[in-house]
DNA sequence: TGACGTCGTGTTTTT
DNA sequence: CACGACGTCA
């Protein structure tokens, strides 16, 4: 190939010693301890781009990066950076995904062997509590007495650390609400079974037991990926250790980035050991250290040492910079967490009226999310735009989830969470009621079926042995005929709805439901509140249009999968110009120019709820390490005097992470005697928009617009251009569609305020698309 | 059976 | 403060 020294040369170019051995180790087992800024995600991809270059085939690359976002981002980088030299399809044949994502395909594939449908529903956090309370009801306890989140905390430690019921009620039970939880445990998880579900830790565990359980299964996983690379290693559990042992054990190519200081995650059973044993698991392993930092400025750097040199169970690291010259960091005093908010709201005006920064510059970063409110409200007073990452997720907004629920129906009608969130919630009045789903329940739980099937029963559509319960004595209840009828009316719809599943592209799919559910009608009431929940319920069609292209069975999968996995940031924007509001936990792995970090205090940062363990309060530390070494250029930190928690007024001592930096780091003293009222460092506590001027009521809609994840409906048709569309195109015209290619419009058909086109497609397919959607050209 | 009101309770971090 | 569970009323 004539231009592989170039593509060569341009993979090793511009790292430093350190990198370059990373990046061009041979094969075998690497250890790279990065610290924060140390280019990291740039030895990743070189790494990989290195691989590809040795002749490596992207098949056999499998990559694990902590979200999904990081993964799209890294896949871009290779791309780029390999460009076309190795045929224009490496990078996207790389394997590359959370732990999560990637375990979810597996399952799907081969989950058959261990009893797993390959119809399987994720069950998100909603879901597994609600499963929770019902396993505490059918055992005969109360669910007020053993708080159903305390045993969905036992459960999934238990997973994390591969322990199926019998494992835990014979040896993880310390107590007596252990006991409850090993029993609860028990028949939540023939519940999932029964519904066809797997929660967020089967994804994980389920693929160590297929792999341990055949050996020619997971031999064909260590044919496929001989090179595994895995970026935040530190914050793997015990699962996710097992998983990355049994797959390259054979080959022992096991690229690992890391970094002891920075793990924030041992609450969710991550387990820093990985990291600190890797040379005892693999003995040959070469061990790199990334000690210069490209990110920050030395100012900033110096602060970031002291705050973590306070650990004792770490080994000692040296971070350096040749980025000296910067601002020193600031710390201030607030009154309380309104005044806290109204400073940075002013800070980040005064910076980006000086055309220094812009808005997507800055980050705030807090310990807990509902830290973000004060500054909320001071952004849409000082009309600074701004989005917000966490929270409420936009796929856990009620409508999003109503649909969804019909959608993962249609995909799996066992999944009785989203069954009975169809019948109990939206819309109304469908007439089933309480007593007729506590007898539909009462039959599923004692034939051991799913609700689905149990309503199947009632209704004579199948028998008890169709469905494999083996139970002659008993008897099928009689139900109201009322009840008989709506429940006959949904089943209708849901096989109704399957059917179209197998003729309409997925957007095209959404739509349908929504029309036919009386979903659409019921949320068309005119006012506001509906108004808004259509239109998130519609930006769904705009998402799924992105699988548009392909099979809708698939497409099915693909996205219900994807929005289970969805992390916090995936959802973020790298594009608009605002203000980033964000978890310390969400910020890892993220950098921004100007960093504030807020509730500096004790009972924050640490948290009172991490104040009683010492490996707690460590961790706590590493959180706010993490968080200034986020920053580049700026970093300020501030604490409250006072602070609302709960209604109540409570008042905070500055955290003890600042007790060890030499004041003569920071700009701004250091008040631990004597506490001063409201306005020692802000002029006044009422705000005063920038431009002097009044601001408008509602301040939310104004930042509202701008940190919505997902696309208004912008790409809806108004029904003047509705006109357009079906004169535009005629039953008999040439159109191409960009993925299915090119093809012959049979009919075209009004539905709703949109239009539906049906085109035979050269390839064969007949497909019906939505005239707004469907990017249909005329040729 | 549904809608509305009161009371009680609980918030760390997330795939 | 805010949400959910529960009870009462129509």
């Amino acid at each position: 190939m004539s231009n592989y020294p170039d593509i060569y040369s341009s993979i090793l170019e511009g790292l430093n010693d350190k990198q370059l051995e990373a990046v061009t180790a041979p094969d075998g087992p690497v250890l790279v301890l990065a610290g924060p800024g140390s280019g990291k995600t740039r030895v990743l991809t070189h790494r990989i781009a290195f691989l590809l270059s040795q002749g490596v085939s992207p098949f056999n690359i499998l990559a694990v990066t902590f979200t999904n976002k990081a993964a799209r981002e890294m896949r871009e980088r290779i791309e780029r950076l390999v460009g076309g030299a190795f045929g224009s399809y490496e990078a996207r044949n790389i394997t590359m995904g959370t732990f999560h994502s990637i375990c979810s395909r597996v399952l799907r594939r081969d989950g058959g062997a261990i009893g797993i449908s390959p119809n399987f529903v994720i069950y998100d956090d909603d879901d597994q509590i609600r499963l929770i309370k019902q396993a505490l009801n059918e055992i005969g306890l109360d669910e007020k007495q053993y708080a159903p989140r305390s045993i969905q905390a036992r459960i999934s430690s238990a997973k994390s650390a591969l322990l199926d019921p019998e494992d835990y009620s014979s040896q993880g039970v310390s107590s007596y609400f252990d006991e409850i939880a090993a029993r609860v445990y028990r028949r939540y998880q023939q519940l999932l079974e029964i519904n066809q579900a797997v929660d967020f830790d089967d994804l994980l565990m389920k693929v160590v037991l297929l792999w341990k359980s055949y050996p020619d299964i997971l031999q064909q996983y260590r044919d496929r990926w001989q090179y595994v690379l895995v970026d935040e290693y530190q914050d793997t559990n015990r699962a996710q250790y097992m998983l990355i042992n049994l797959l390259t054990q054979e080959h022992r190519n096991i690229f690992v980035v890391g970094d002891e200081d920075q793990g924030i995650y041992s609450w969710r059973a991550a387990d820093i050991r990985n990291i600190l044993n890797f040379e005892r698991d693999y003995p040959e392993a070469k061990v790199i250290l990334l000690e210069q930092n490209y990110r920050s400025y030395q100012e900033i750097l110096d602060v970031a040492s002291h705050i973590i040199s306070s650990n004792r169970l770490r080994r000692p690291k040296k971070l350096w910079t040749n980025k000296s010259g910067g601002a020193l960091v600031r710390v201030r005093e607030a009154y309380d967490e309104q005044d806290e908010a109204s400073y940075i709201a002013r800070e980040i005006s005064r910076l980006t009226s000086l055309g220094e920064y812009t808005y997507s510059d800055f980050a705030v970063m807090y310990r807990t999310n509902s830290q973000s409110r004060p500054v909320e409200e001071a952004f849409s007073r000082y009309r600074i735009p701004y989005q917000i990452i966490g929270g409420t997720r936009f796929y856990e907004r009620r409508e999003v989830k109503d649909v969804l629920a019909y959608l993962r129906l249609i995909h799996n009608p066992h999944d009785a969470a989203s069954l009975r969130r169809i019948i109990e919630n939206t819309p109304s009045g469908r007439g089933i009621g309480k007593g007729t789903m506590k007898t539909l329940e009462d039959l599923a739980s004692r034939a051991h079926i799913s609700l689905w099937d149990a309503i199947e029963i009632a209704l004579g559509i199948k028998s008890l042995e169709e469905v494999g319960a083996f139970l002659p004595n008993l008897e099928i209840p009689k139900l109201q005929s009322k009840a008989k009828e709506s429940l006959k009316q949904l089943v209708g719809l849901i096989y109704e709805l399957r059917e179209q599943r197998d003729i309409l592209t997925l957007p095209h799919l959404i739509d349908t439901l929504l029309i036919k559910s009386g979903y659409a009608s019921f949320l068309s009431s005119g006012a506001e509140e509906d108004l808004e929940r259509l239109e998130n319920a519609r930006d769904l069609i705009s998402i799924a249009q992105d699988y548009a292209a392909i099979d809708t069975s698939e497409a099915l999968v693909e996205f219900l999968q994807e929005v289970a996995l969805q992390s916090d940031v995936d959802t973020m924007q790298n594009n608009g110009n605002q203000v980033t509001l964000i978890t310390l936990h969400a910020a890892k792995g993220l950098e921004y120019k100007v960093v504030f970090i807020i509730g500096f205090e004790e009972g924050l940062l640490p948290h009172a709820r991490s104040m009683d363990r010492e490996s707690d309060i460590e961790e706590e530390c590493r959180l706010a390490y993490v968080g200034v070494t986020r920053a580049m250029e700026k970093l300020y930190i501030s604490y409250a005097f006072h602070r609302n928690v709960f209604g109540a007024t409570q008042t905070n001592v500055p955290s003890r992470f600042l007790a060890n930096i030499p004041p003569d780091l920071l700009d701004g003293s250091l008040p631990s005697l004597g506490r001063r009222g409201p306005g020692r460092l802000t002029s006044t506590t009422s705000p005063r928009t920038p431009s002097g001027s009044t601001y408008p009521g509602g301040a939310r809609n104004y930042s509202g617009q701008s940190y919505r994840p997902f696309p208004s409906n912008s790409n809806f048709v108004s029904s003047s251009n509705l006109e357009r569309i079906i004169q535009e195109y005629k039953p008999g015209d040439r159109v191409r569609h960009p993925k299915f290619g090119e093809g012959v419009v049979l009919k075209v058909e009004i539905q709703g305020e949109d239009a539906e086109v049906e085109v035979r497609f050269a390839a064969g397919s007949t497909k019906k698309l939505l005239a707004s959607m469907a990017r249909l050209q005329k040729i």
